[in-house]
Order: structure tokens, then C-alpha cells, then sequence
DNA sequence: TATAATAATAGTAATCATTACTGATAAGGA
DNA sequence: TCCTTATCAGTAATGATTACTATTATTATA
């Protein structure tokens, strides 16, 4: 992989904020700093990315891919009223059944959603 | 909400089988006993259904919705490879963090990503 | 340093799962 | 039976994502 300074903001952009932004909200950030830089080139550099291994995504019921900067293995929680995710840090276990079912598990996403401290009010 | 004879065929094919299906594969199934069935009608339903709380959807990496009869607490295993869906039903346990957090849970999604025994060999 | 090979880009068109719309049909209560 | 309106079939629209193409930029090498 070539470098090339528009991979270079996007990564920079995942990894530095924590809201696990959209497609979209990572290229109206970008175009703040690079103006003529695509779409184009923000989808597929998160492809690549995520490809690699060095950012991950969050498939959620907004049917919209979320990217998150924080590889470490960590689950979430999205409020299904505002949207809002928050991290939760506090490991969760694999289950032993997969090591019984002999499949290799490579990576895990865990989402929990209900309403947020803010929209539980 | 009043009864329809396509709804209850929709509700019948996702209540029998164990593949979490998505729209497209119930449309097909569909289609063998009404063959009028519109795909429209099959999302709106979808959507109903799970709205209603009578099945599940489950947002994987392939951007397809697939949705599933049993909404028993539960975990799935997507091989990467073969995109086959295994259903987990050795409890994960929820997060004791949510609780210290103060946020209302009500569903949860797990999945796991990895290789199959089969794509294994 | 200059050059060549080609990865990456900007801009735009295409894809495809899903949703919205519309006139016709059918549940089901009065 | 009649009336209200949820639901339907069929089709158009939406919107996130991907593909395409001519141009630009990176980087290995002479």
C-alpha cells in the first residue's frame, strides 16, 4: 500500500475522536481540512482500512456502517432512541460452545441497545 | 392489526427455519405458495414483524438484513468465508458495566466472525 | 535527479437493498 | 350487507455504497 496523504487524514480522523462516525460525517470532517477529496476516496480507504485491520465497523440498525478507531476487543451500546454509542470496555466472554463447535473465531461484535441515561428521563 | 394471508405465510416460512433468511430468500419462498406475493409486501411485513417484536433482525458485513423466527436471548456465528449463520445458545452474559451506567438494555446482538469447520479444511 | 510503472485520486455513473407511493382489494365491525 | 380502512400488487424513488475513467502522485530504479 502506497502512502497517500487523504488515507493518512481519514485514518487520522477515525482514530483521533471516539463518536464511531458514518461514512459521511468522517468526509464533511475531512473536506475541512482537504476540500476537493471525494466521497470516493473516503469509502474506499475505509475499505481498505477495515480490509487490513487497522480500523473496525459496527454494522447497525440504521443500516448505515459505523467505523470505530479502537481495535482492542470491546463491545457497545447504541441508544435506539438518539442513536448515541458508547463503548463498554468491560470485556464480554466468548463463549465456550464456539471452541467445542472447533470454528475459529477471528473477530466479535457485541451490540446492546435500550435507551440511554439521557433518554430514559 | 388485521389478520392477511400474506403476512401469516411470511411469519410461517421465518418460524420454520433456522437459516436467518433474508428478504430476498422469503420472497422466494413466498412466492412458491402465493405467487402473487409482492416483494413490497414481504419488506413491509419484515418491518412489521420486527417492529412488533415477533421476530429479530440481525445487521451482518454482507449489508442484508436477515432476520430470525427465534427471539429467544441468544448469540450468532457468521462464517467469513461461506457467510453460514449458527445460532449460539450458550448464554452471553450482559455487561455488568450497562447496569452501572444506568441505561435501560433491551436487546442485545452478538456476533461472532471467523472461520467454519468446514471452510477450516 | 529523471524516468517509468502503477497505485491512488476526483468526479461521476451505476448498483442494489430497502422504502415510499398509488389505485385496487379485502378484513371485519356496525 | 355496507362502510371504513388496513393491506395488497406493482412500480417508482431513495440512499448508502461501489465501480468506472481519465488524471495525478508515489516510489522504485536507472
Amino acid at each position: 500500500m502506497r502512502y497517500s496523504r487523504q488515507r493518512e487524514l481519514i485514518t487520522d480522523i477515525i482514530k483521533s475522536r471516539k463518536d464511531h462516525p458514518t461514512a459521511d460525517m468522517i468526509y464533511a470532517t475531512a473536506r475541512e481540512l482537504e476540500p476537493n477529496i471525494s466521497l470516493g476516496t473516503v469509502y474506499r480507504n475505509l475499505k481498505l482500512l477495515s480490509d487490513e485491520g487497522v480500523i473496525l465497523t459496527l454494522e447497525t440498525e440504521d443500516k448505515k456502517i459505523h467505523y470505530d478507531g479502537d481495535v482492542s476487543k470491546h463491545g457497545h451500546f447504541i441508544c435506539s432512541q438518539c442513536g448515541k454509542i458508547i463503548d463498554l470496555f468491560r470485556p464480554v466472554n466468548t463463549p465456550v460452545e464456539l471452541k467445542e463447535m472447533g470454528v475459529t473465531v477471528s473477530s466479535e461484535k457485541c451490540v446492546y441497545y435500550g435507551l440511554c441515561t439521557d433518554c430514559n428521563k
